[in-house]
DNA sequence: AAAGGAAGTTGAACTAGTTCAACTTTTGTA
DNA sequence: TACAAAAGTTGAACTAGTTCAACTTCCTTT
């Protein structure tokens, strides 16, 4: 409703400002979305139809590889996006599954609705370009950790940097989106209590 | 010259169409730089000055560990860009360096000149946002590998996938990329070619 | 054309992280 | 409220990939 408007709106003016016409058109674009626990909004072989706002839940996208193993690619909570970017960019079918960790509300918007914002007006244009831009250097600080760090080490960040997070995805999620088994990060885990 | 500006044109026109005004503004934005090898185009605590088209050569950025360690991030050969985006897009100090593996000839735009093309033209904000967002899909799919395959398979997918650059690069360049050692991917290549 | 350094190779010893298996705790649902 | 399934824990055996060291080959530079 009127709130969870006001919560996208507020996030597009973090980076362009916002005209009453705009306004119309983004929530002519949107639609505000109700998703339970353990559903999904995305799944292999469907194209991703929606970029998805959180603005209150959890989720996580995950890939799974021929032996069957998860592997977390992304966490989304409060005031972030998800998708699998590669499917819905490209429009091809996706590879990933994108599932609710908690019930949670988004807005979302589908790629043709998507390109008439961005056809609409060129400050839409600068808004997508804006958080494109920013995942990208995203994701090419994340490739970073994953190479020079090791196991522990990339735990101790994420612990540092998304406290939040941590507390609120089951851990194994967060073992595979490390990049390591559960039990490992469960010894992890209960070392450094015991050290503390 | 001439020819450069031709295949930085030809590149935007993947994307966006071109009127006369739209070449007149590239070919006043984009400079034509030449980079002997072993010259620096980004160096860490340095604001990433540009964003480099390669018209042709071949240049690697990379990240050096705590422990000496050289991690590379990223290749780029003719026709691809390359610069270390998260200082470049919010114009903070480098934590990479950019070098060039051959003698090349780039085409460079800085921070404040494509900011006038973006703002110029919903063309090319248009033009920056898709390549924005077809690099976070690259790099998100190279995340995927990453987490998913073991270093030989990674070195499978590489060969197979990119057989030029796999021929052009030092291998100690190319081992880093794929996050394992040198020894390991020599003993990796060694291993293939008796088995022939 | 020679020399010195960088890049690549090989093998042996090692280790960070995995796998497997048995167990405990937590969570969801009847 | 109870019980089955899912999540997390712990230890022991293992392995993919690293480290170290000694050697060879290939480039640069003079």
């Amino acid at each position: 409703m009127q709130n969870n408007f006001t919560a996208i709106e507020a996030y597009f003016e973090r980076f362009i400002p916002l005209s009453d016409e705009d306004r119309k058109a983004i929530r002519s674009s949107f639609k505000e979305v109700r998703i339970k626990k353990r559903q999904f909004v995305v799944q292999p072989n469907f194209v991703a139809a929606h970029r998805n706002y959180v603005v209150n839940g959890a989720f996580r996208s995950y890939v799974v590889a021929d032996e069957g193993q998860e592997h977390t690619i992304a966490f989304a909570i409060d005031d972030w996006w998800i998708t699998d970017y590669n499917s819905y960019i490209f429009q091809k079918p996706a590879t990933m599954f994108v599932v609710a960790l908690e019930d949670s509300i988004v807005m979302q918007v589908d790629f043709e609705k998507e390109k008439e914002l961005k056809a609409l007006h060129h400050r839409f244009e600068t808004f997508f370009r804006t958080i494109a831009e920013r995942g990208l250097a995203f994701y090419q600080r994340r490739l970073i950790s994953n190479l020079t760090q090791t196991a522990e080490e990339r735990y101790n960040e994420f612990e540092f940097k998304y406290p939040q997070i941590s507390q609120r995805v089951p851990q194994y999620a967060l073992a595979s989106f490390l990049g390591m088994t559960t039990e490992y990060l469960s010894k992890l885990r209960n070392q450094r209590t015991r050290k503390k």
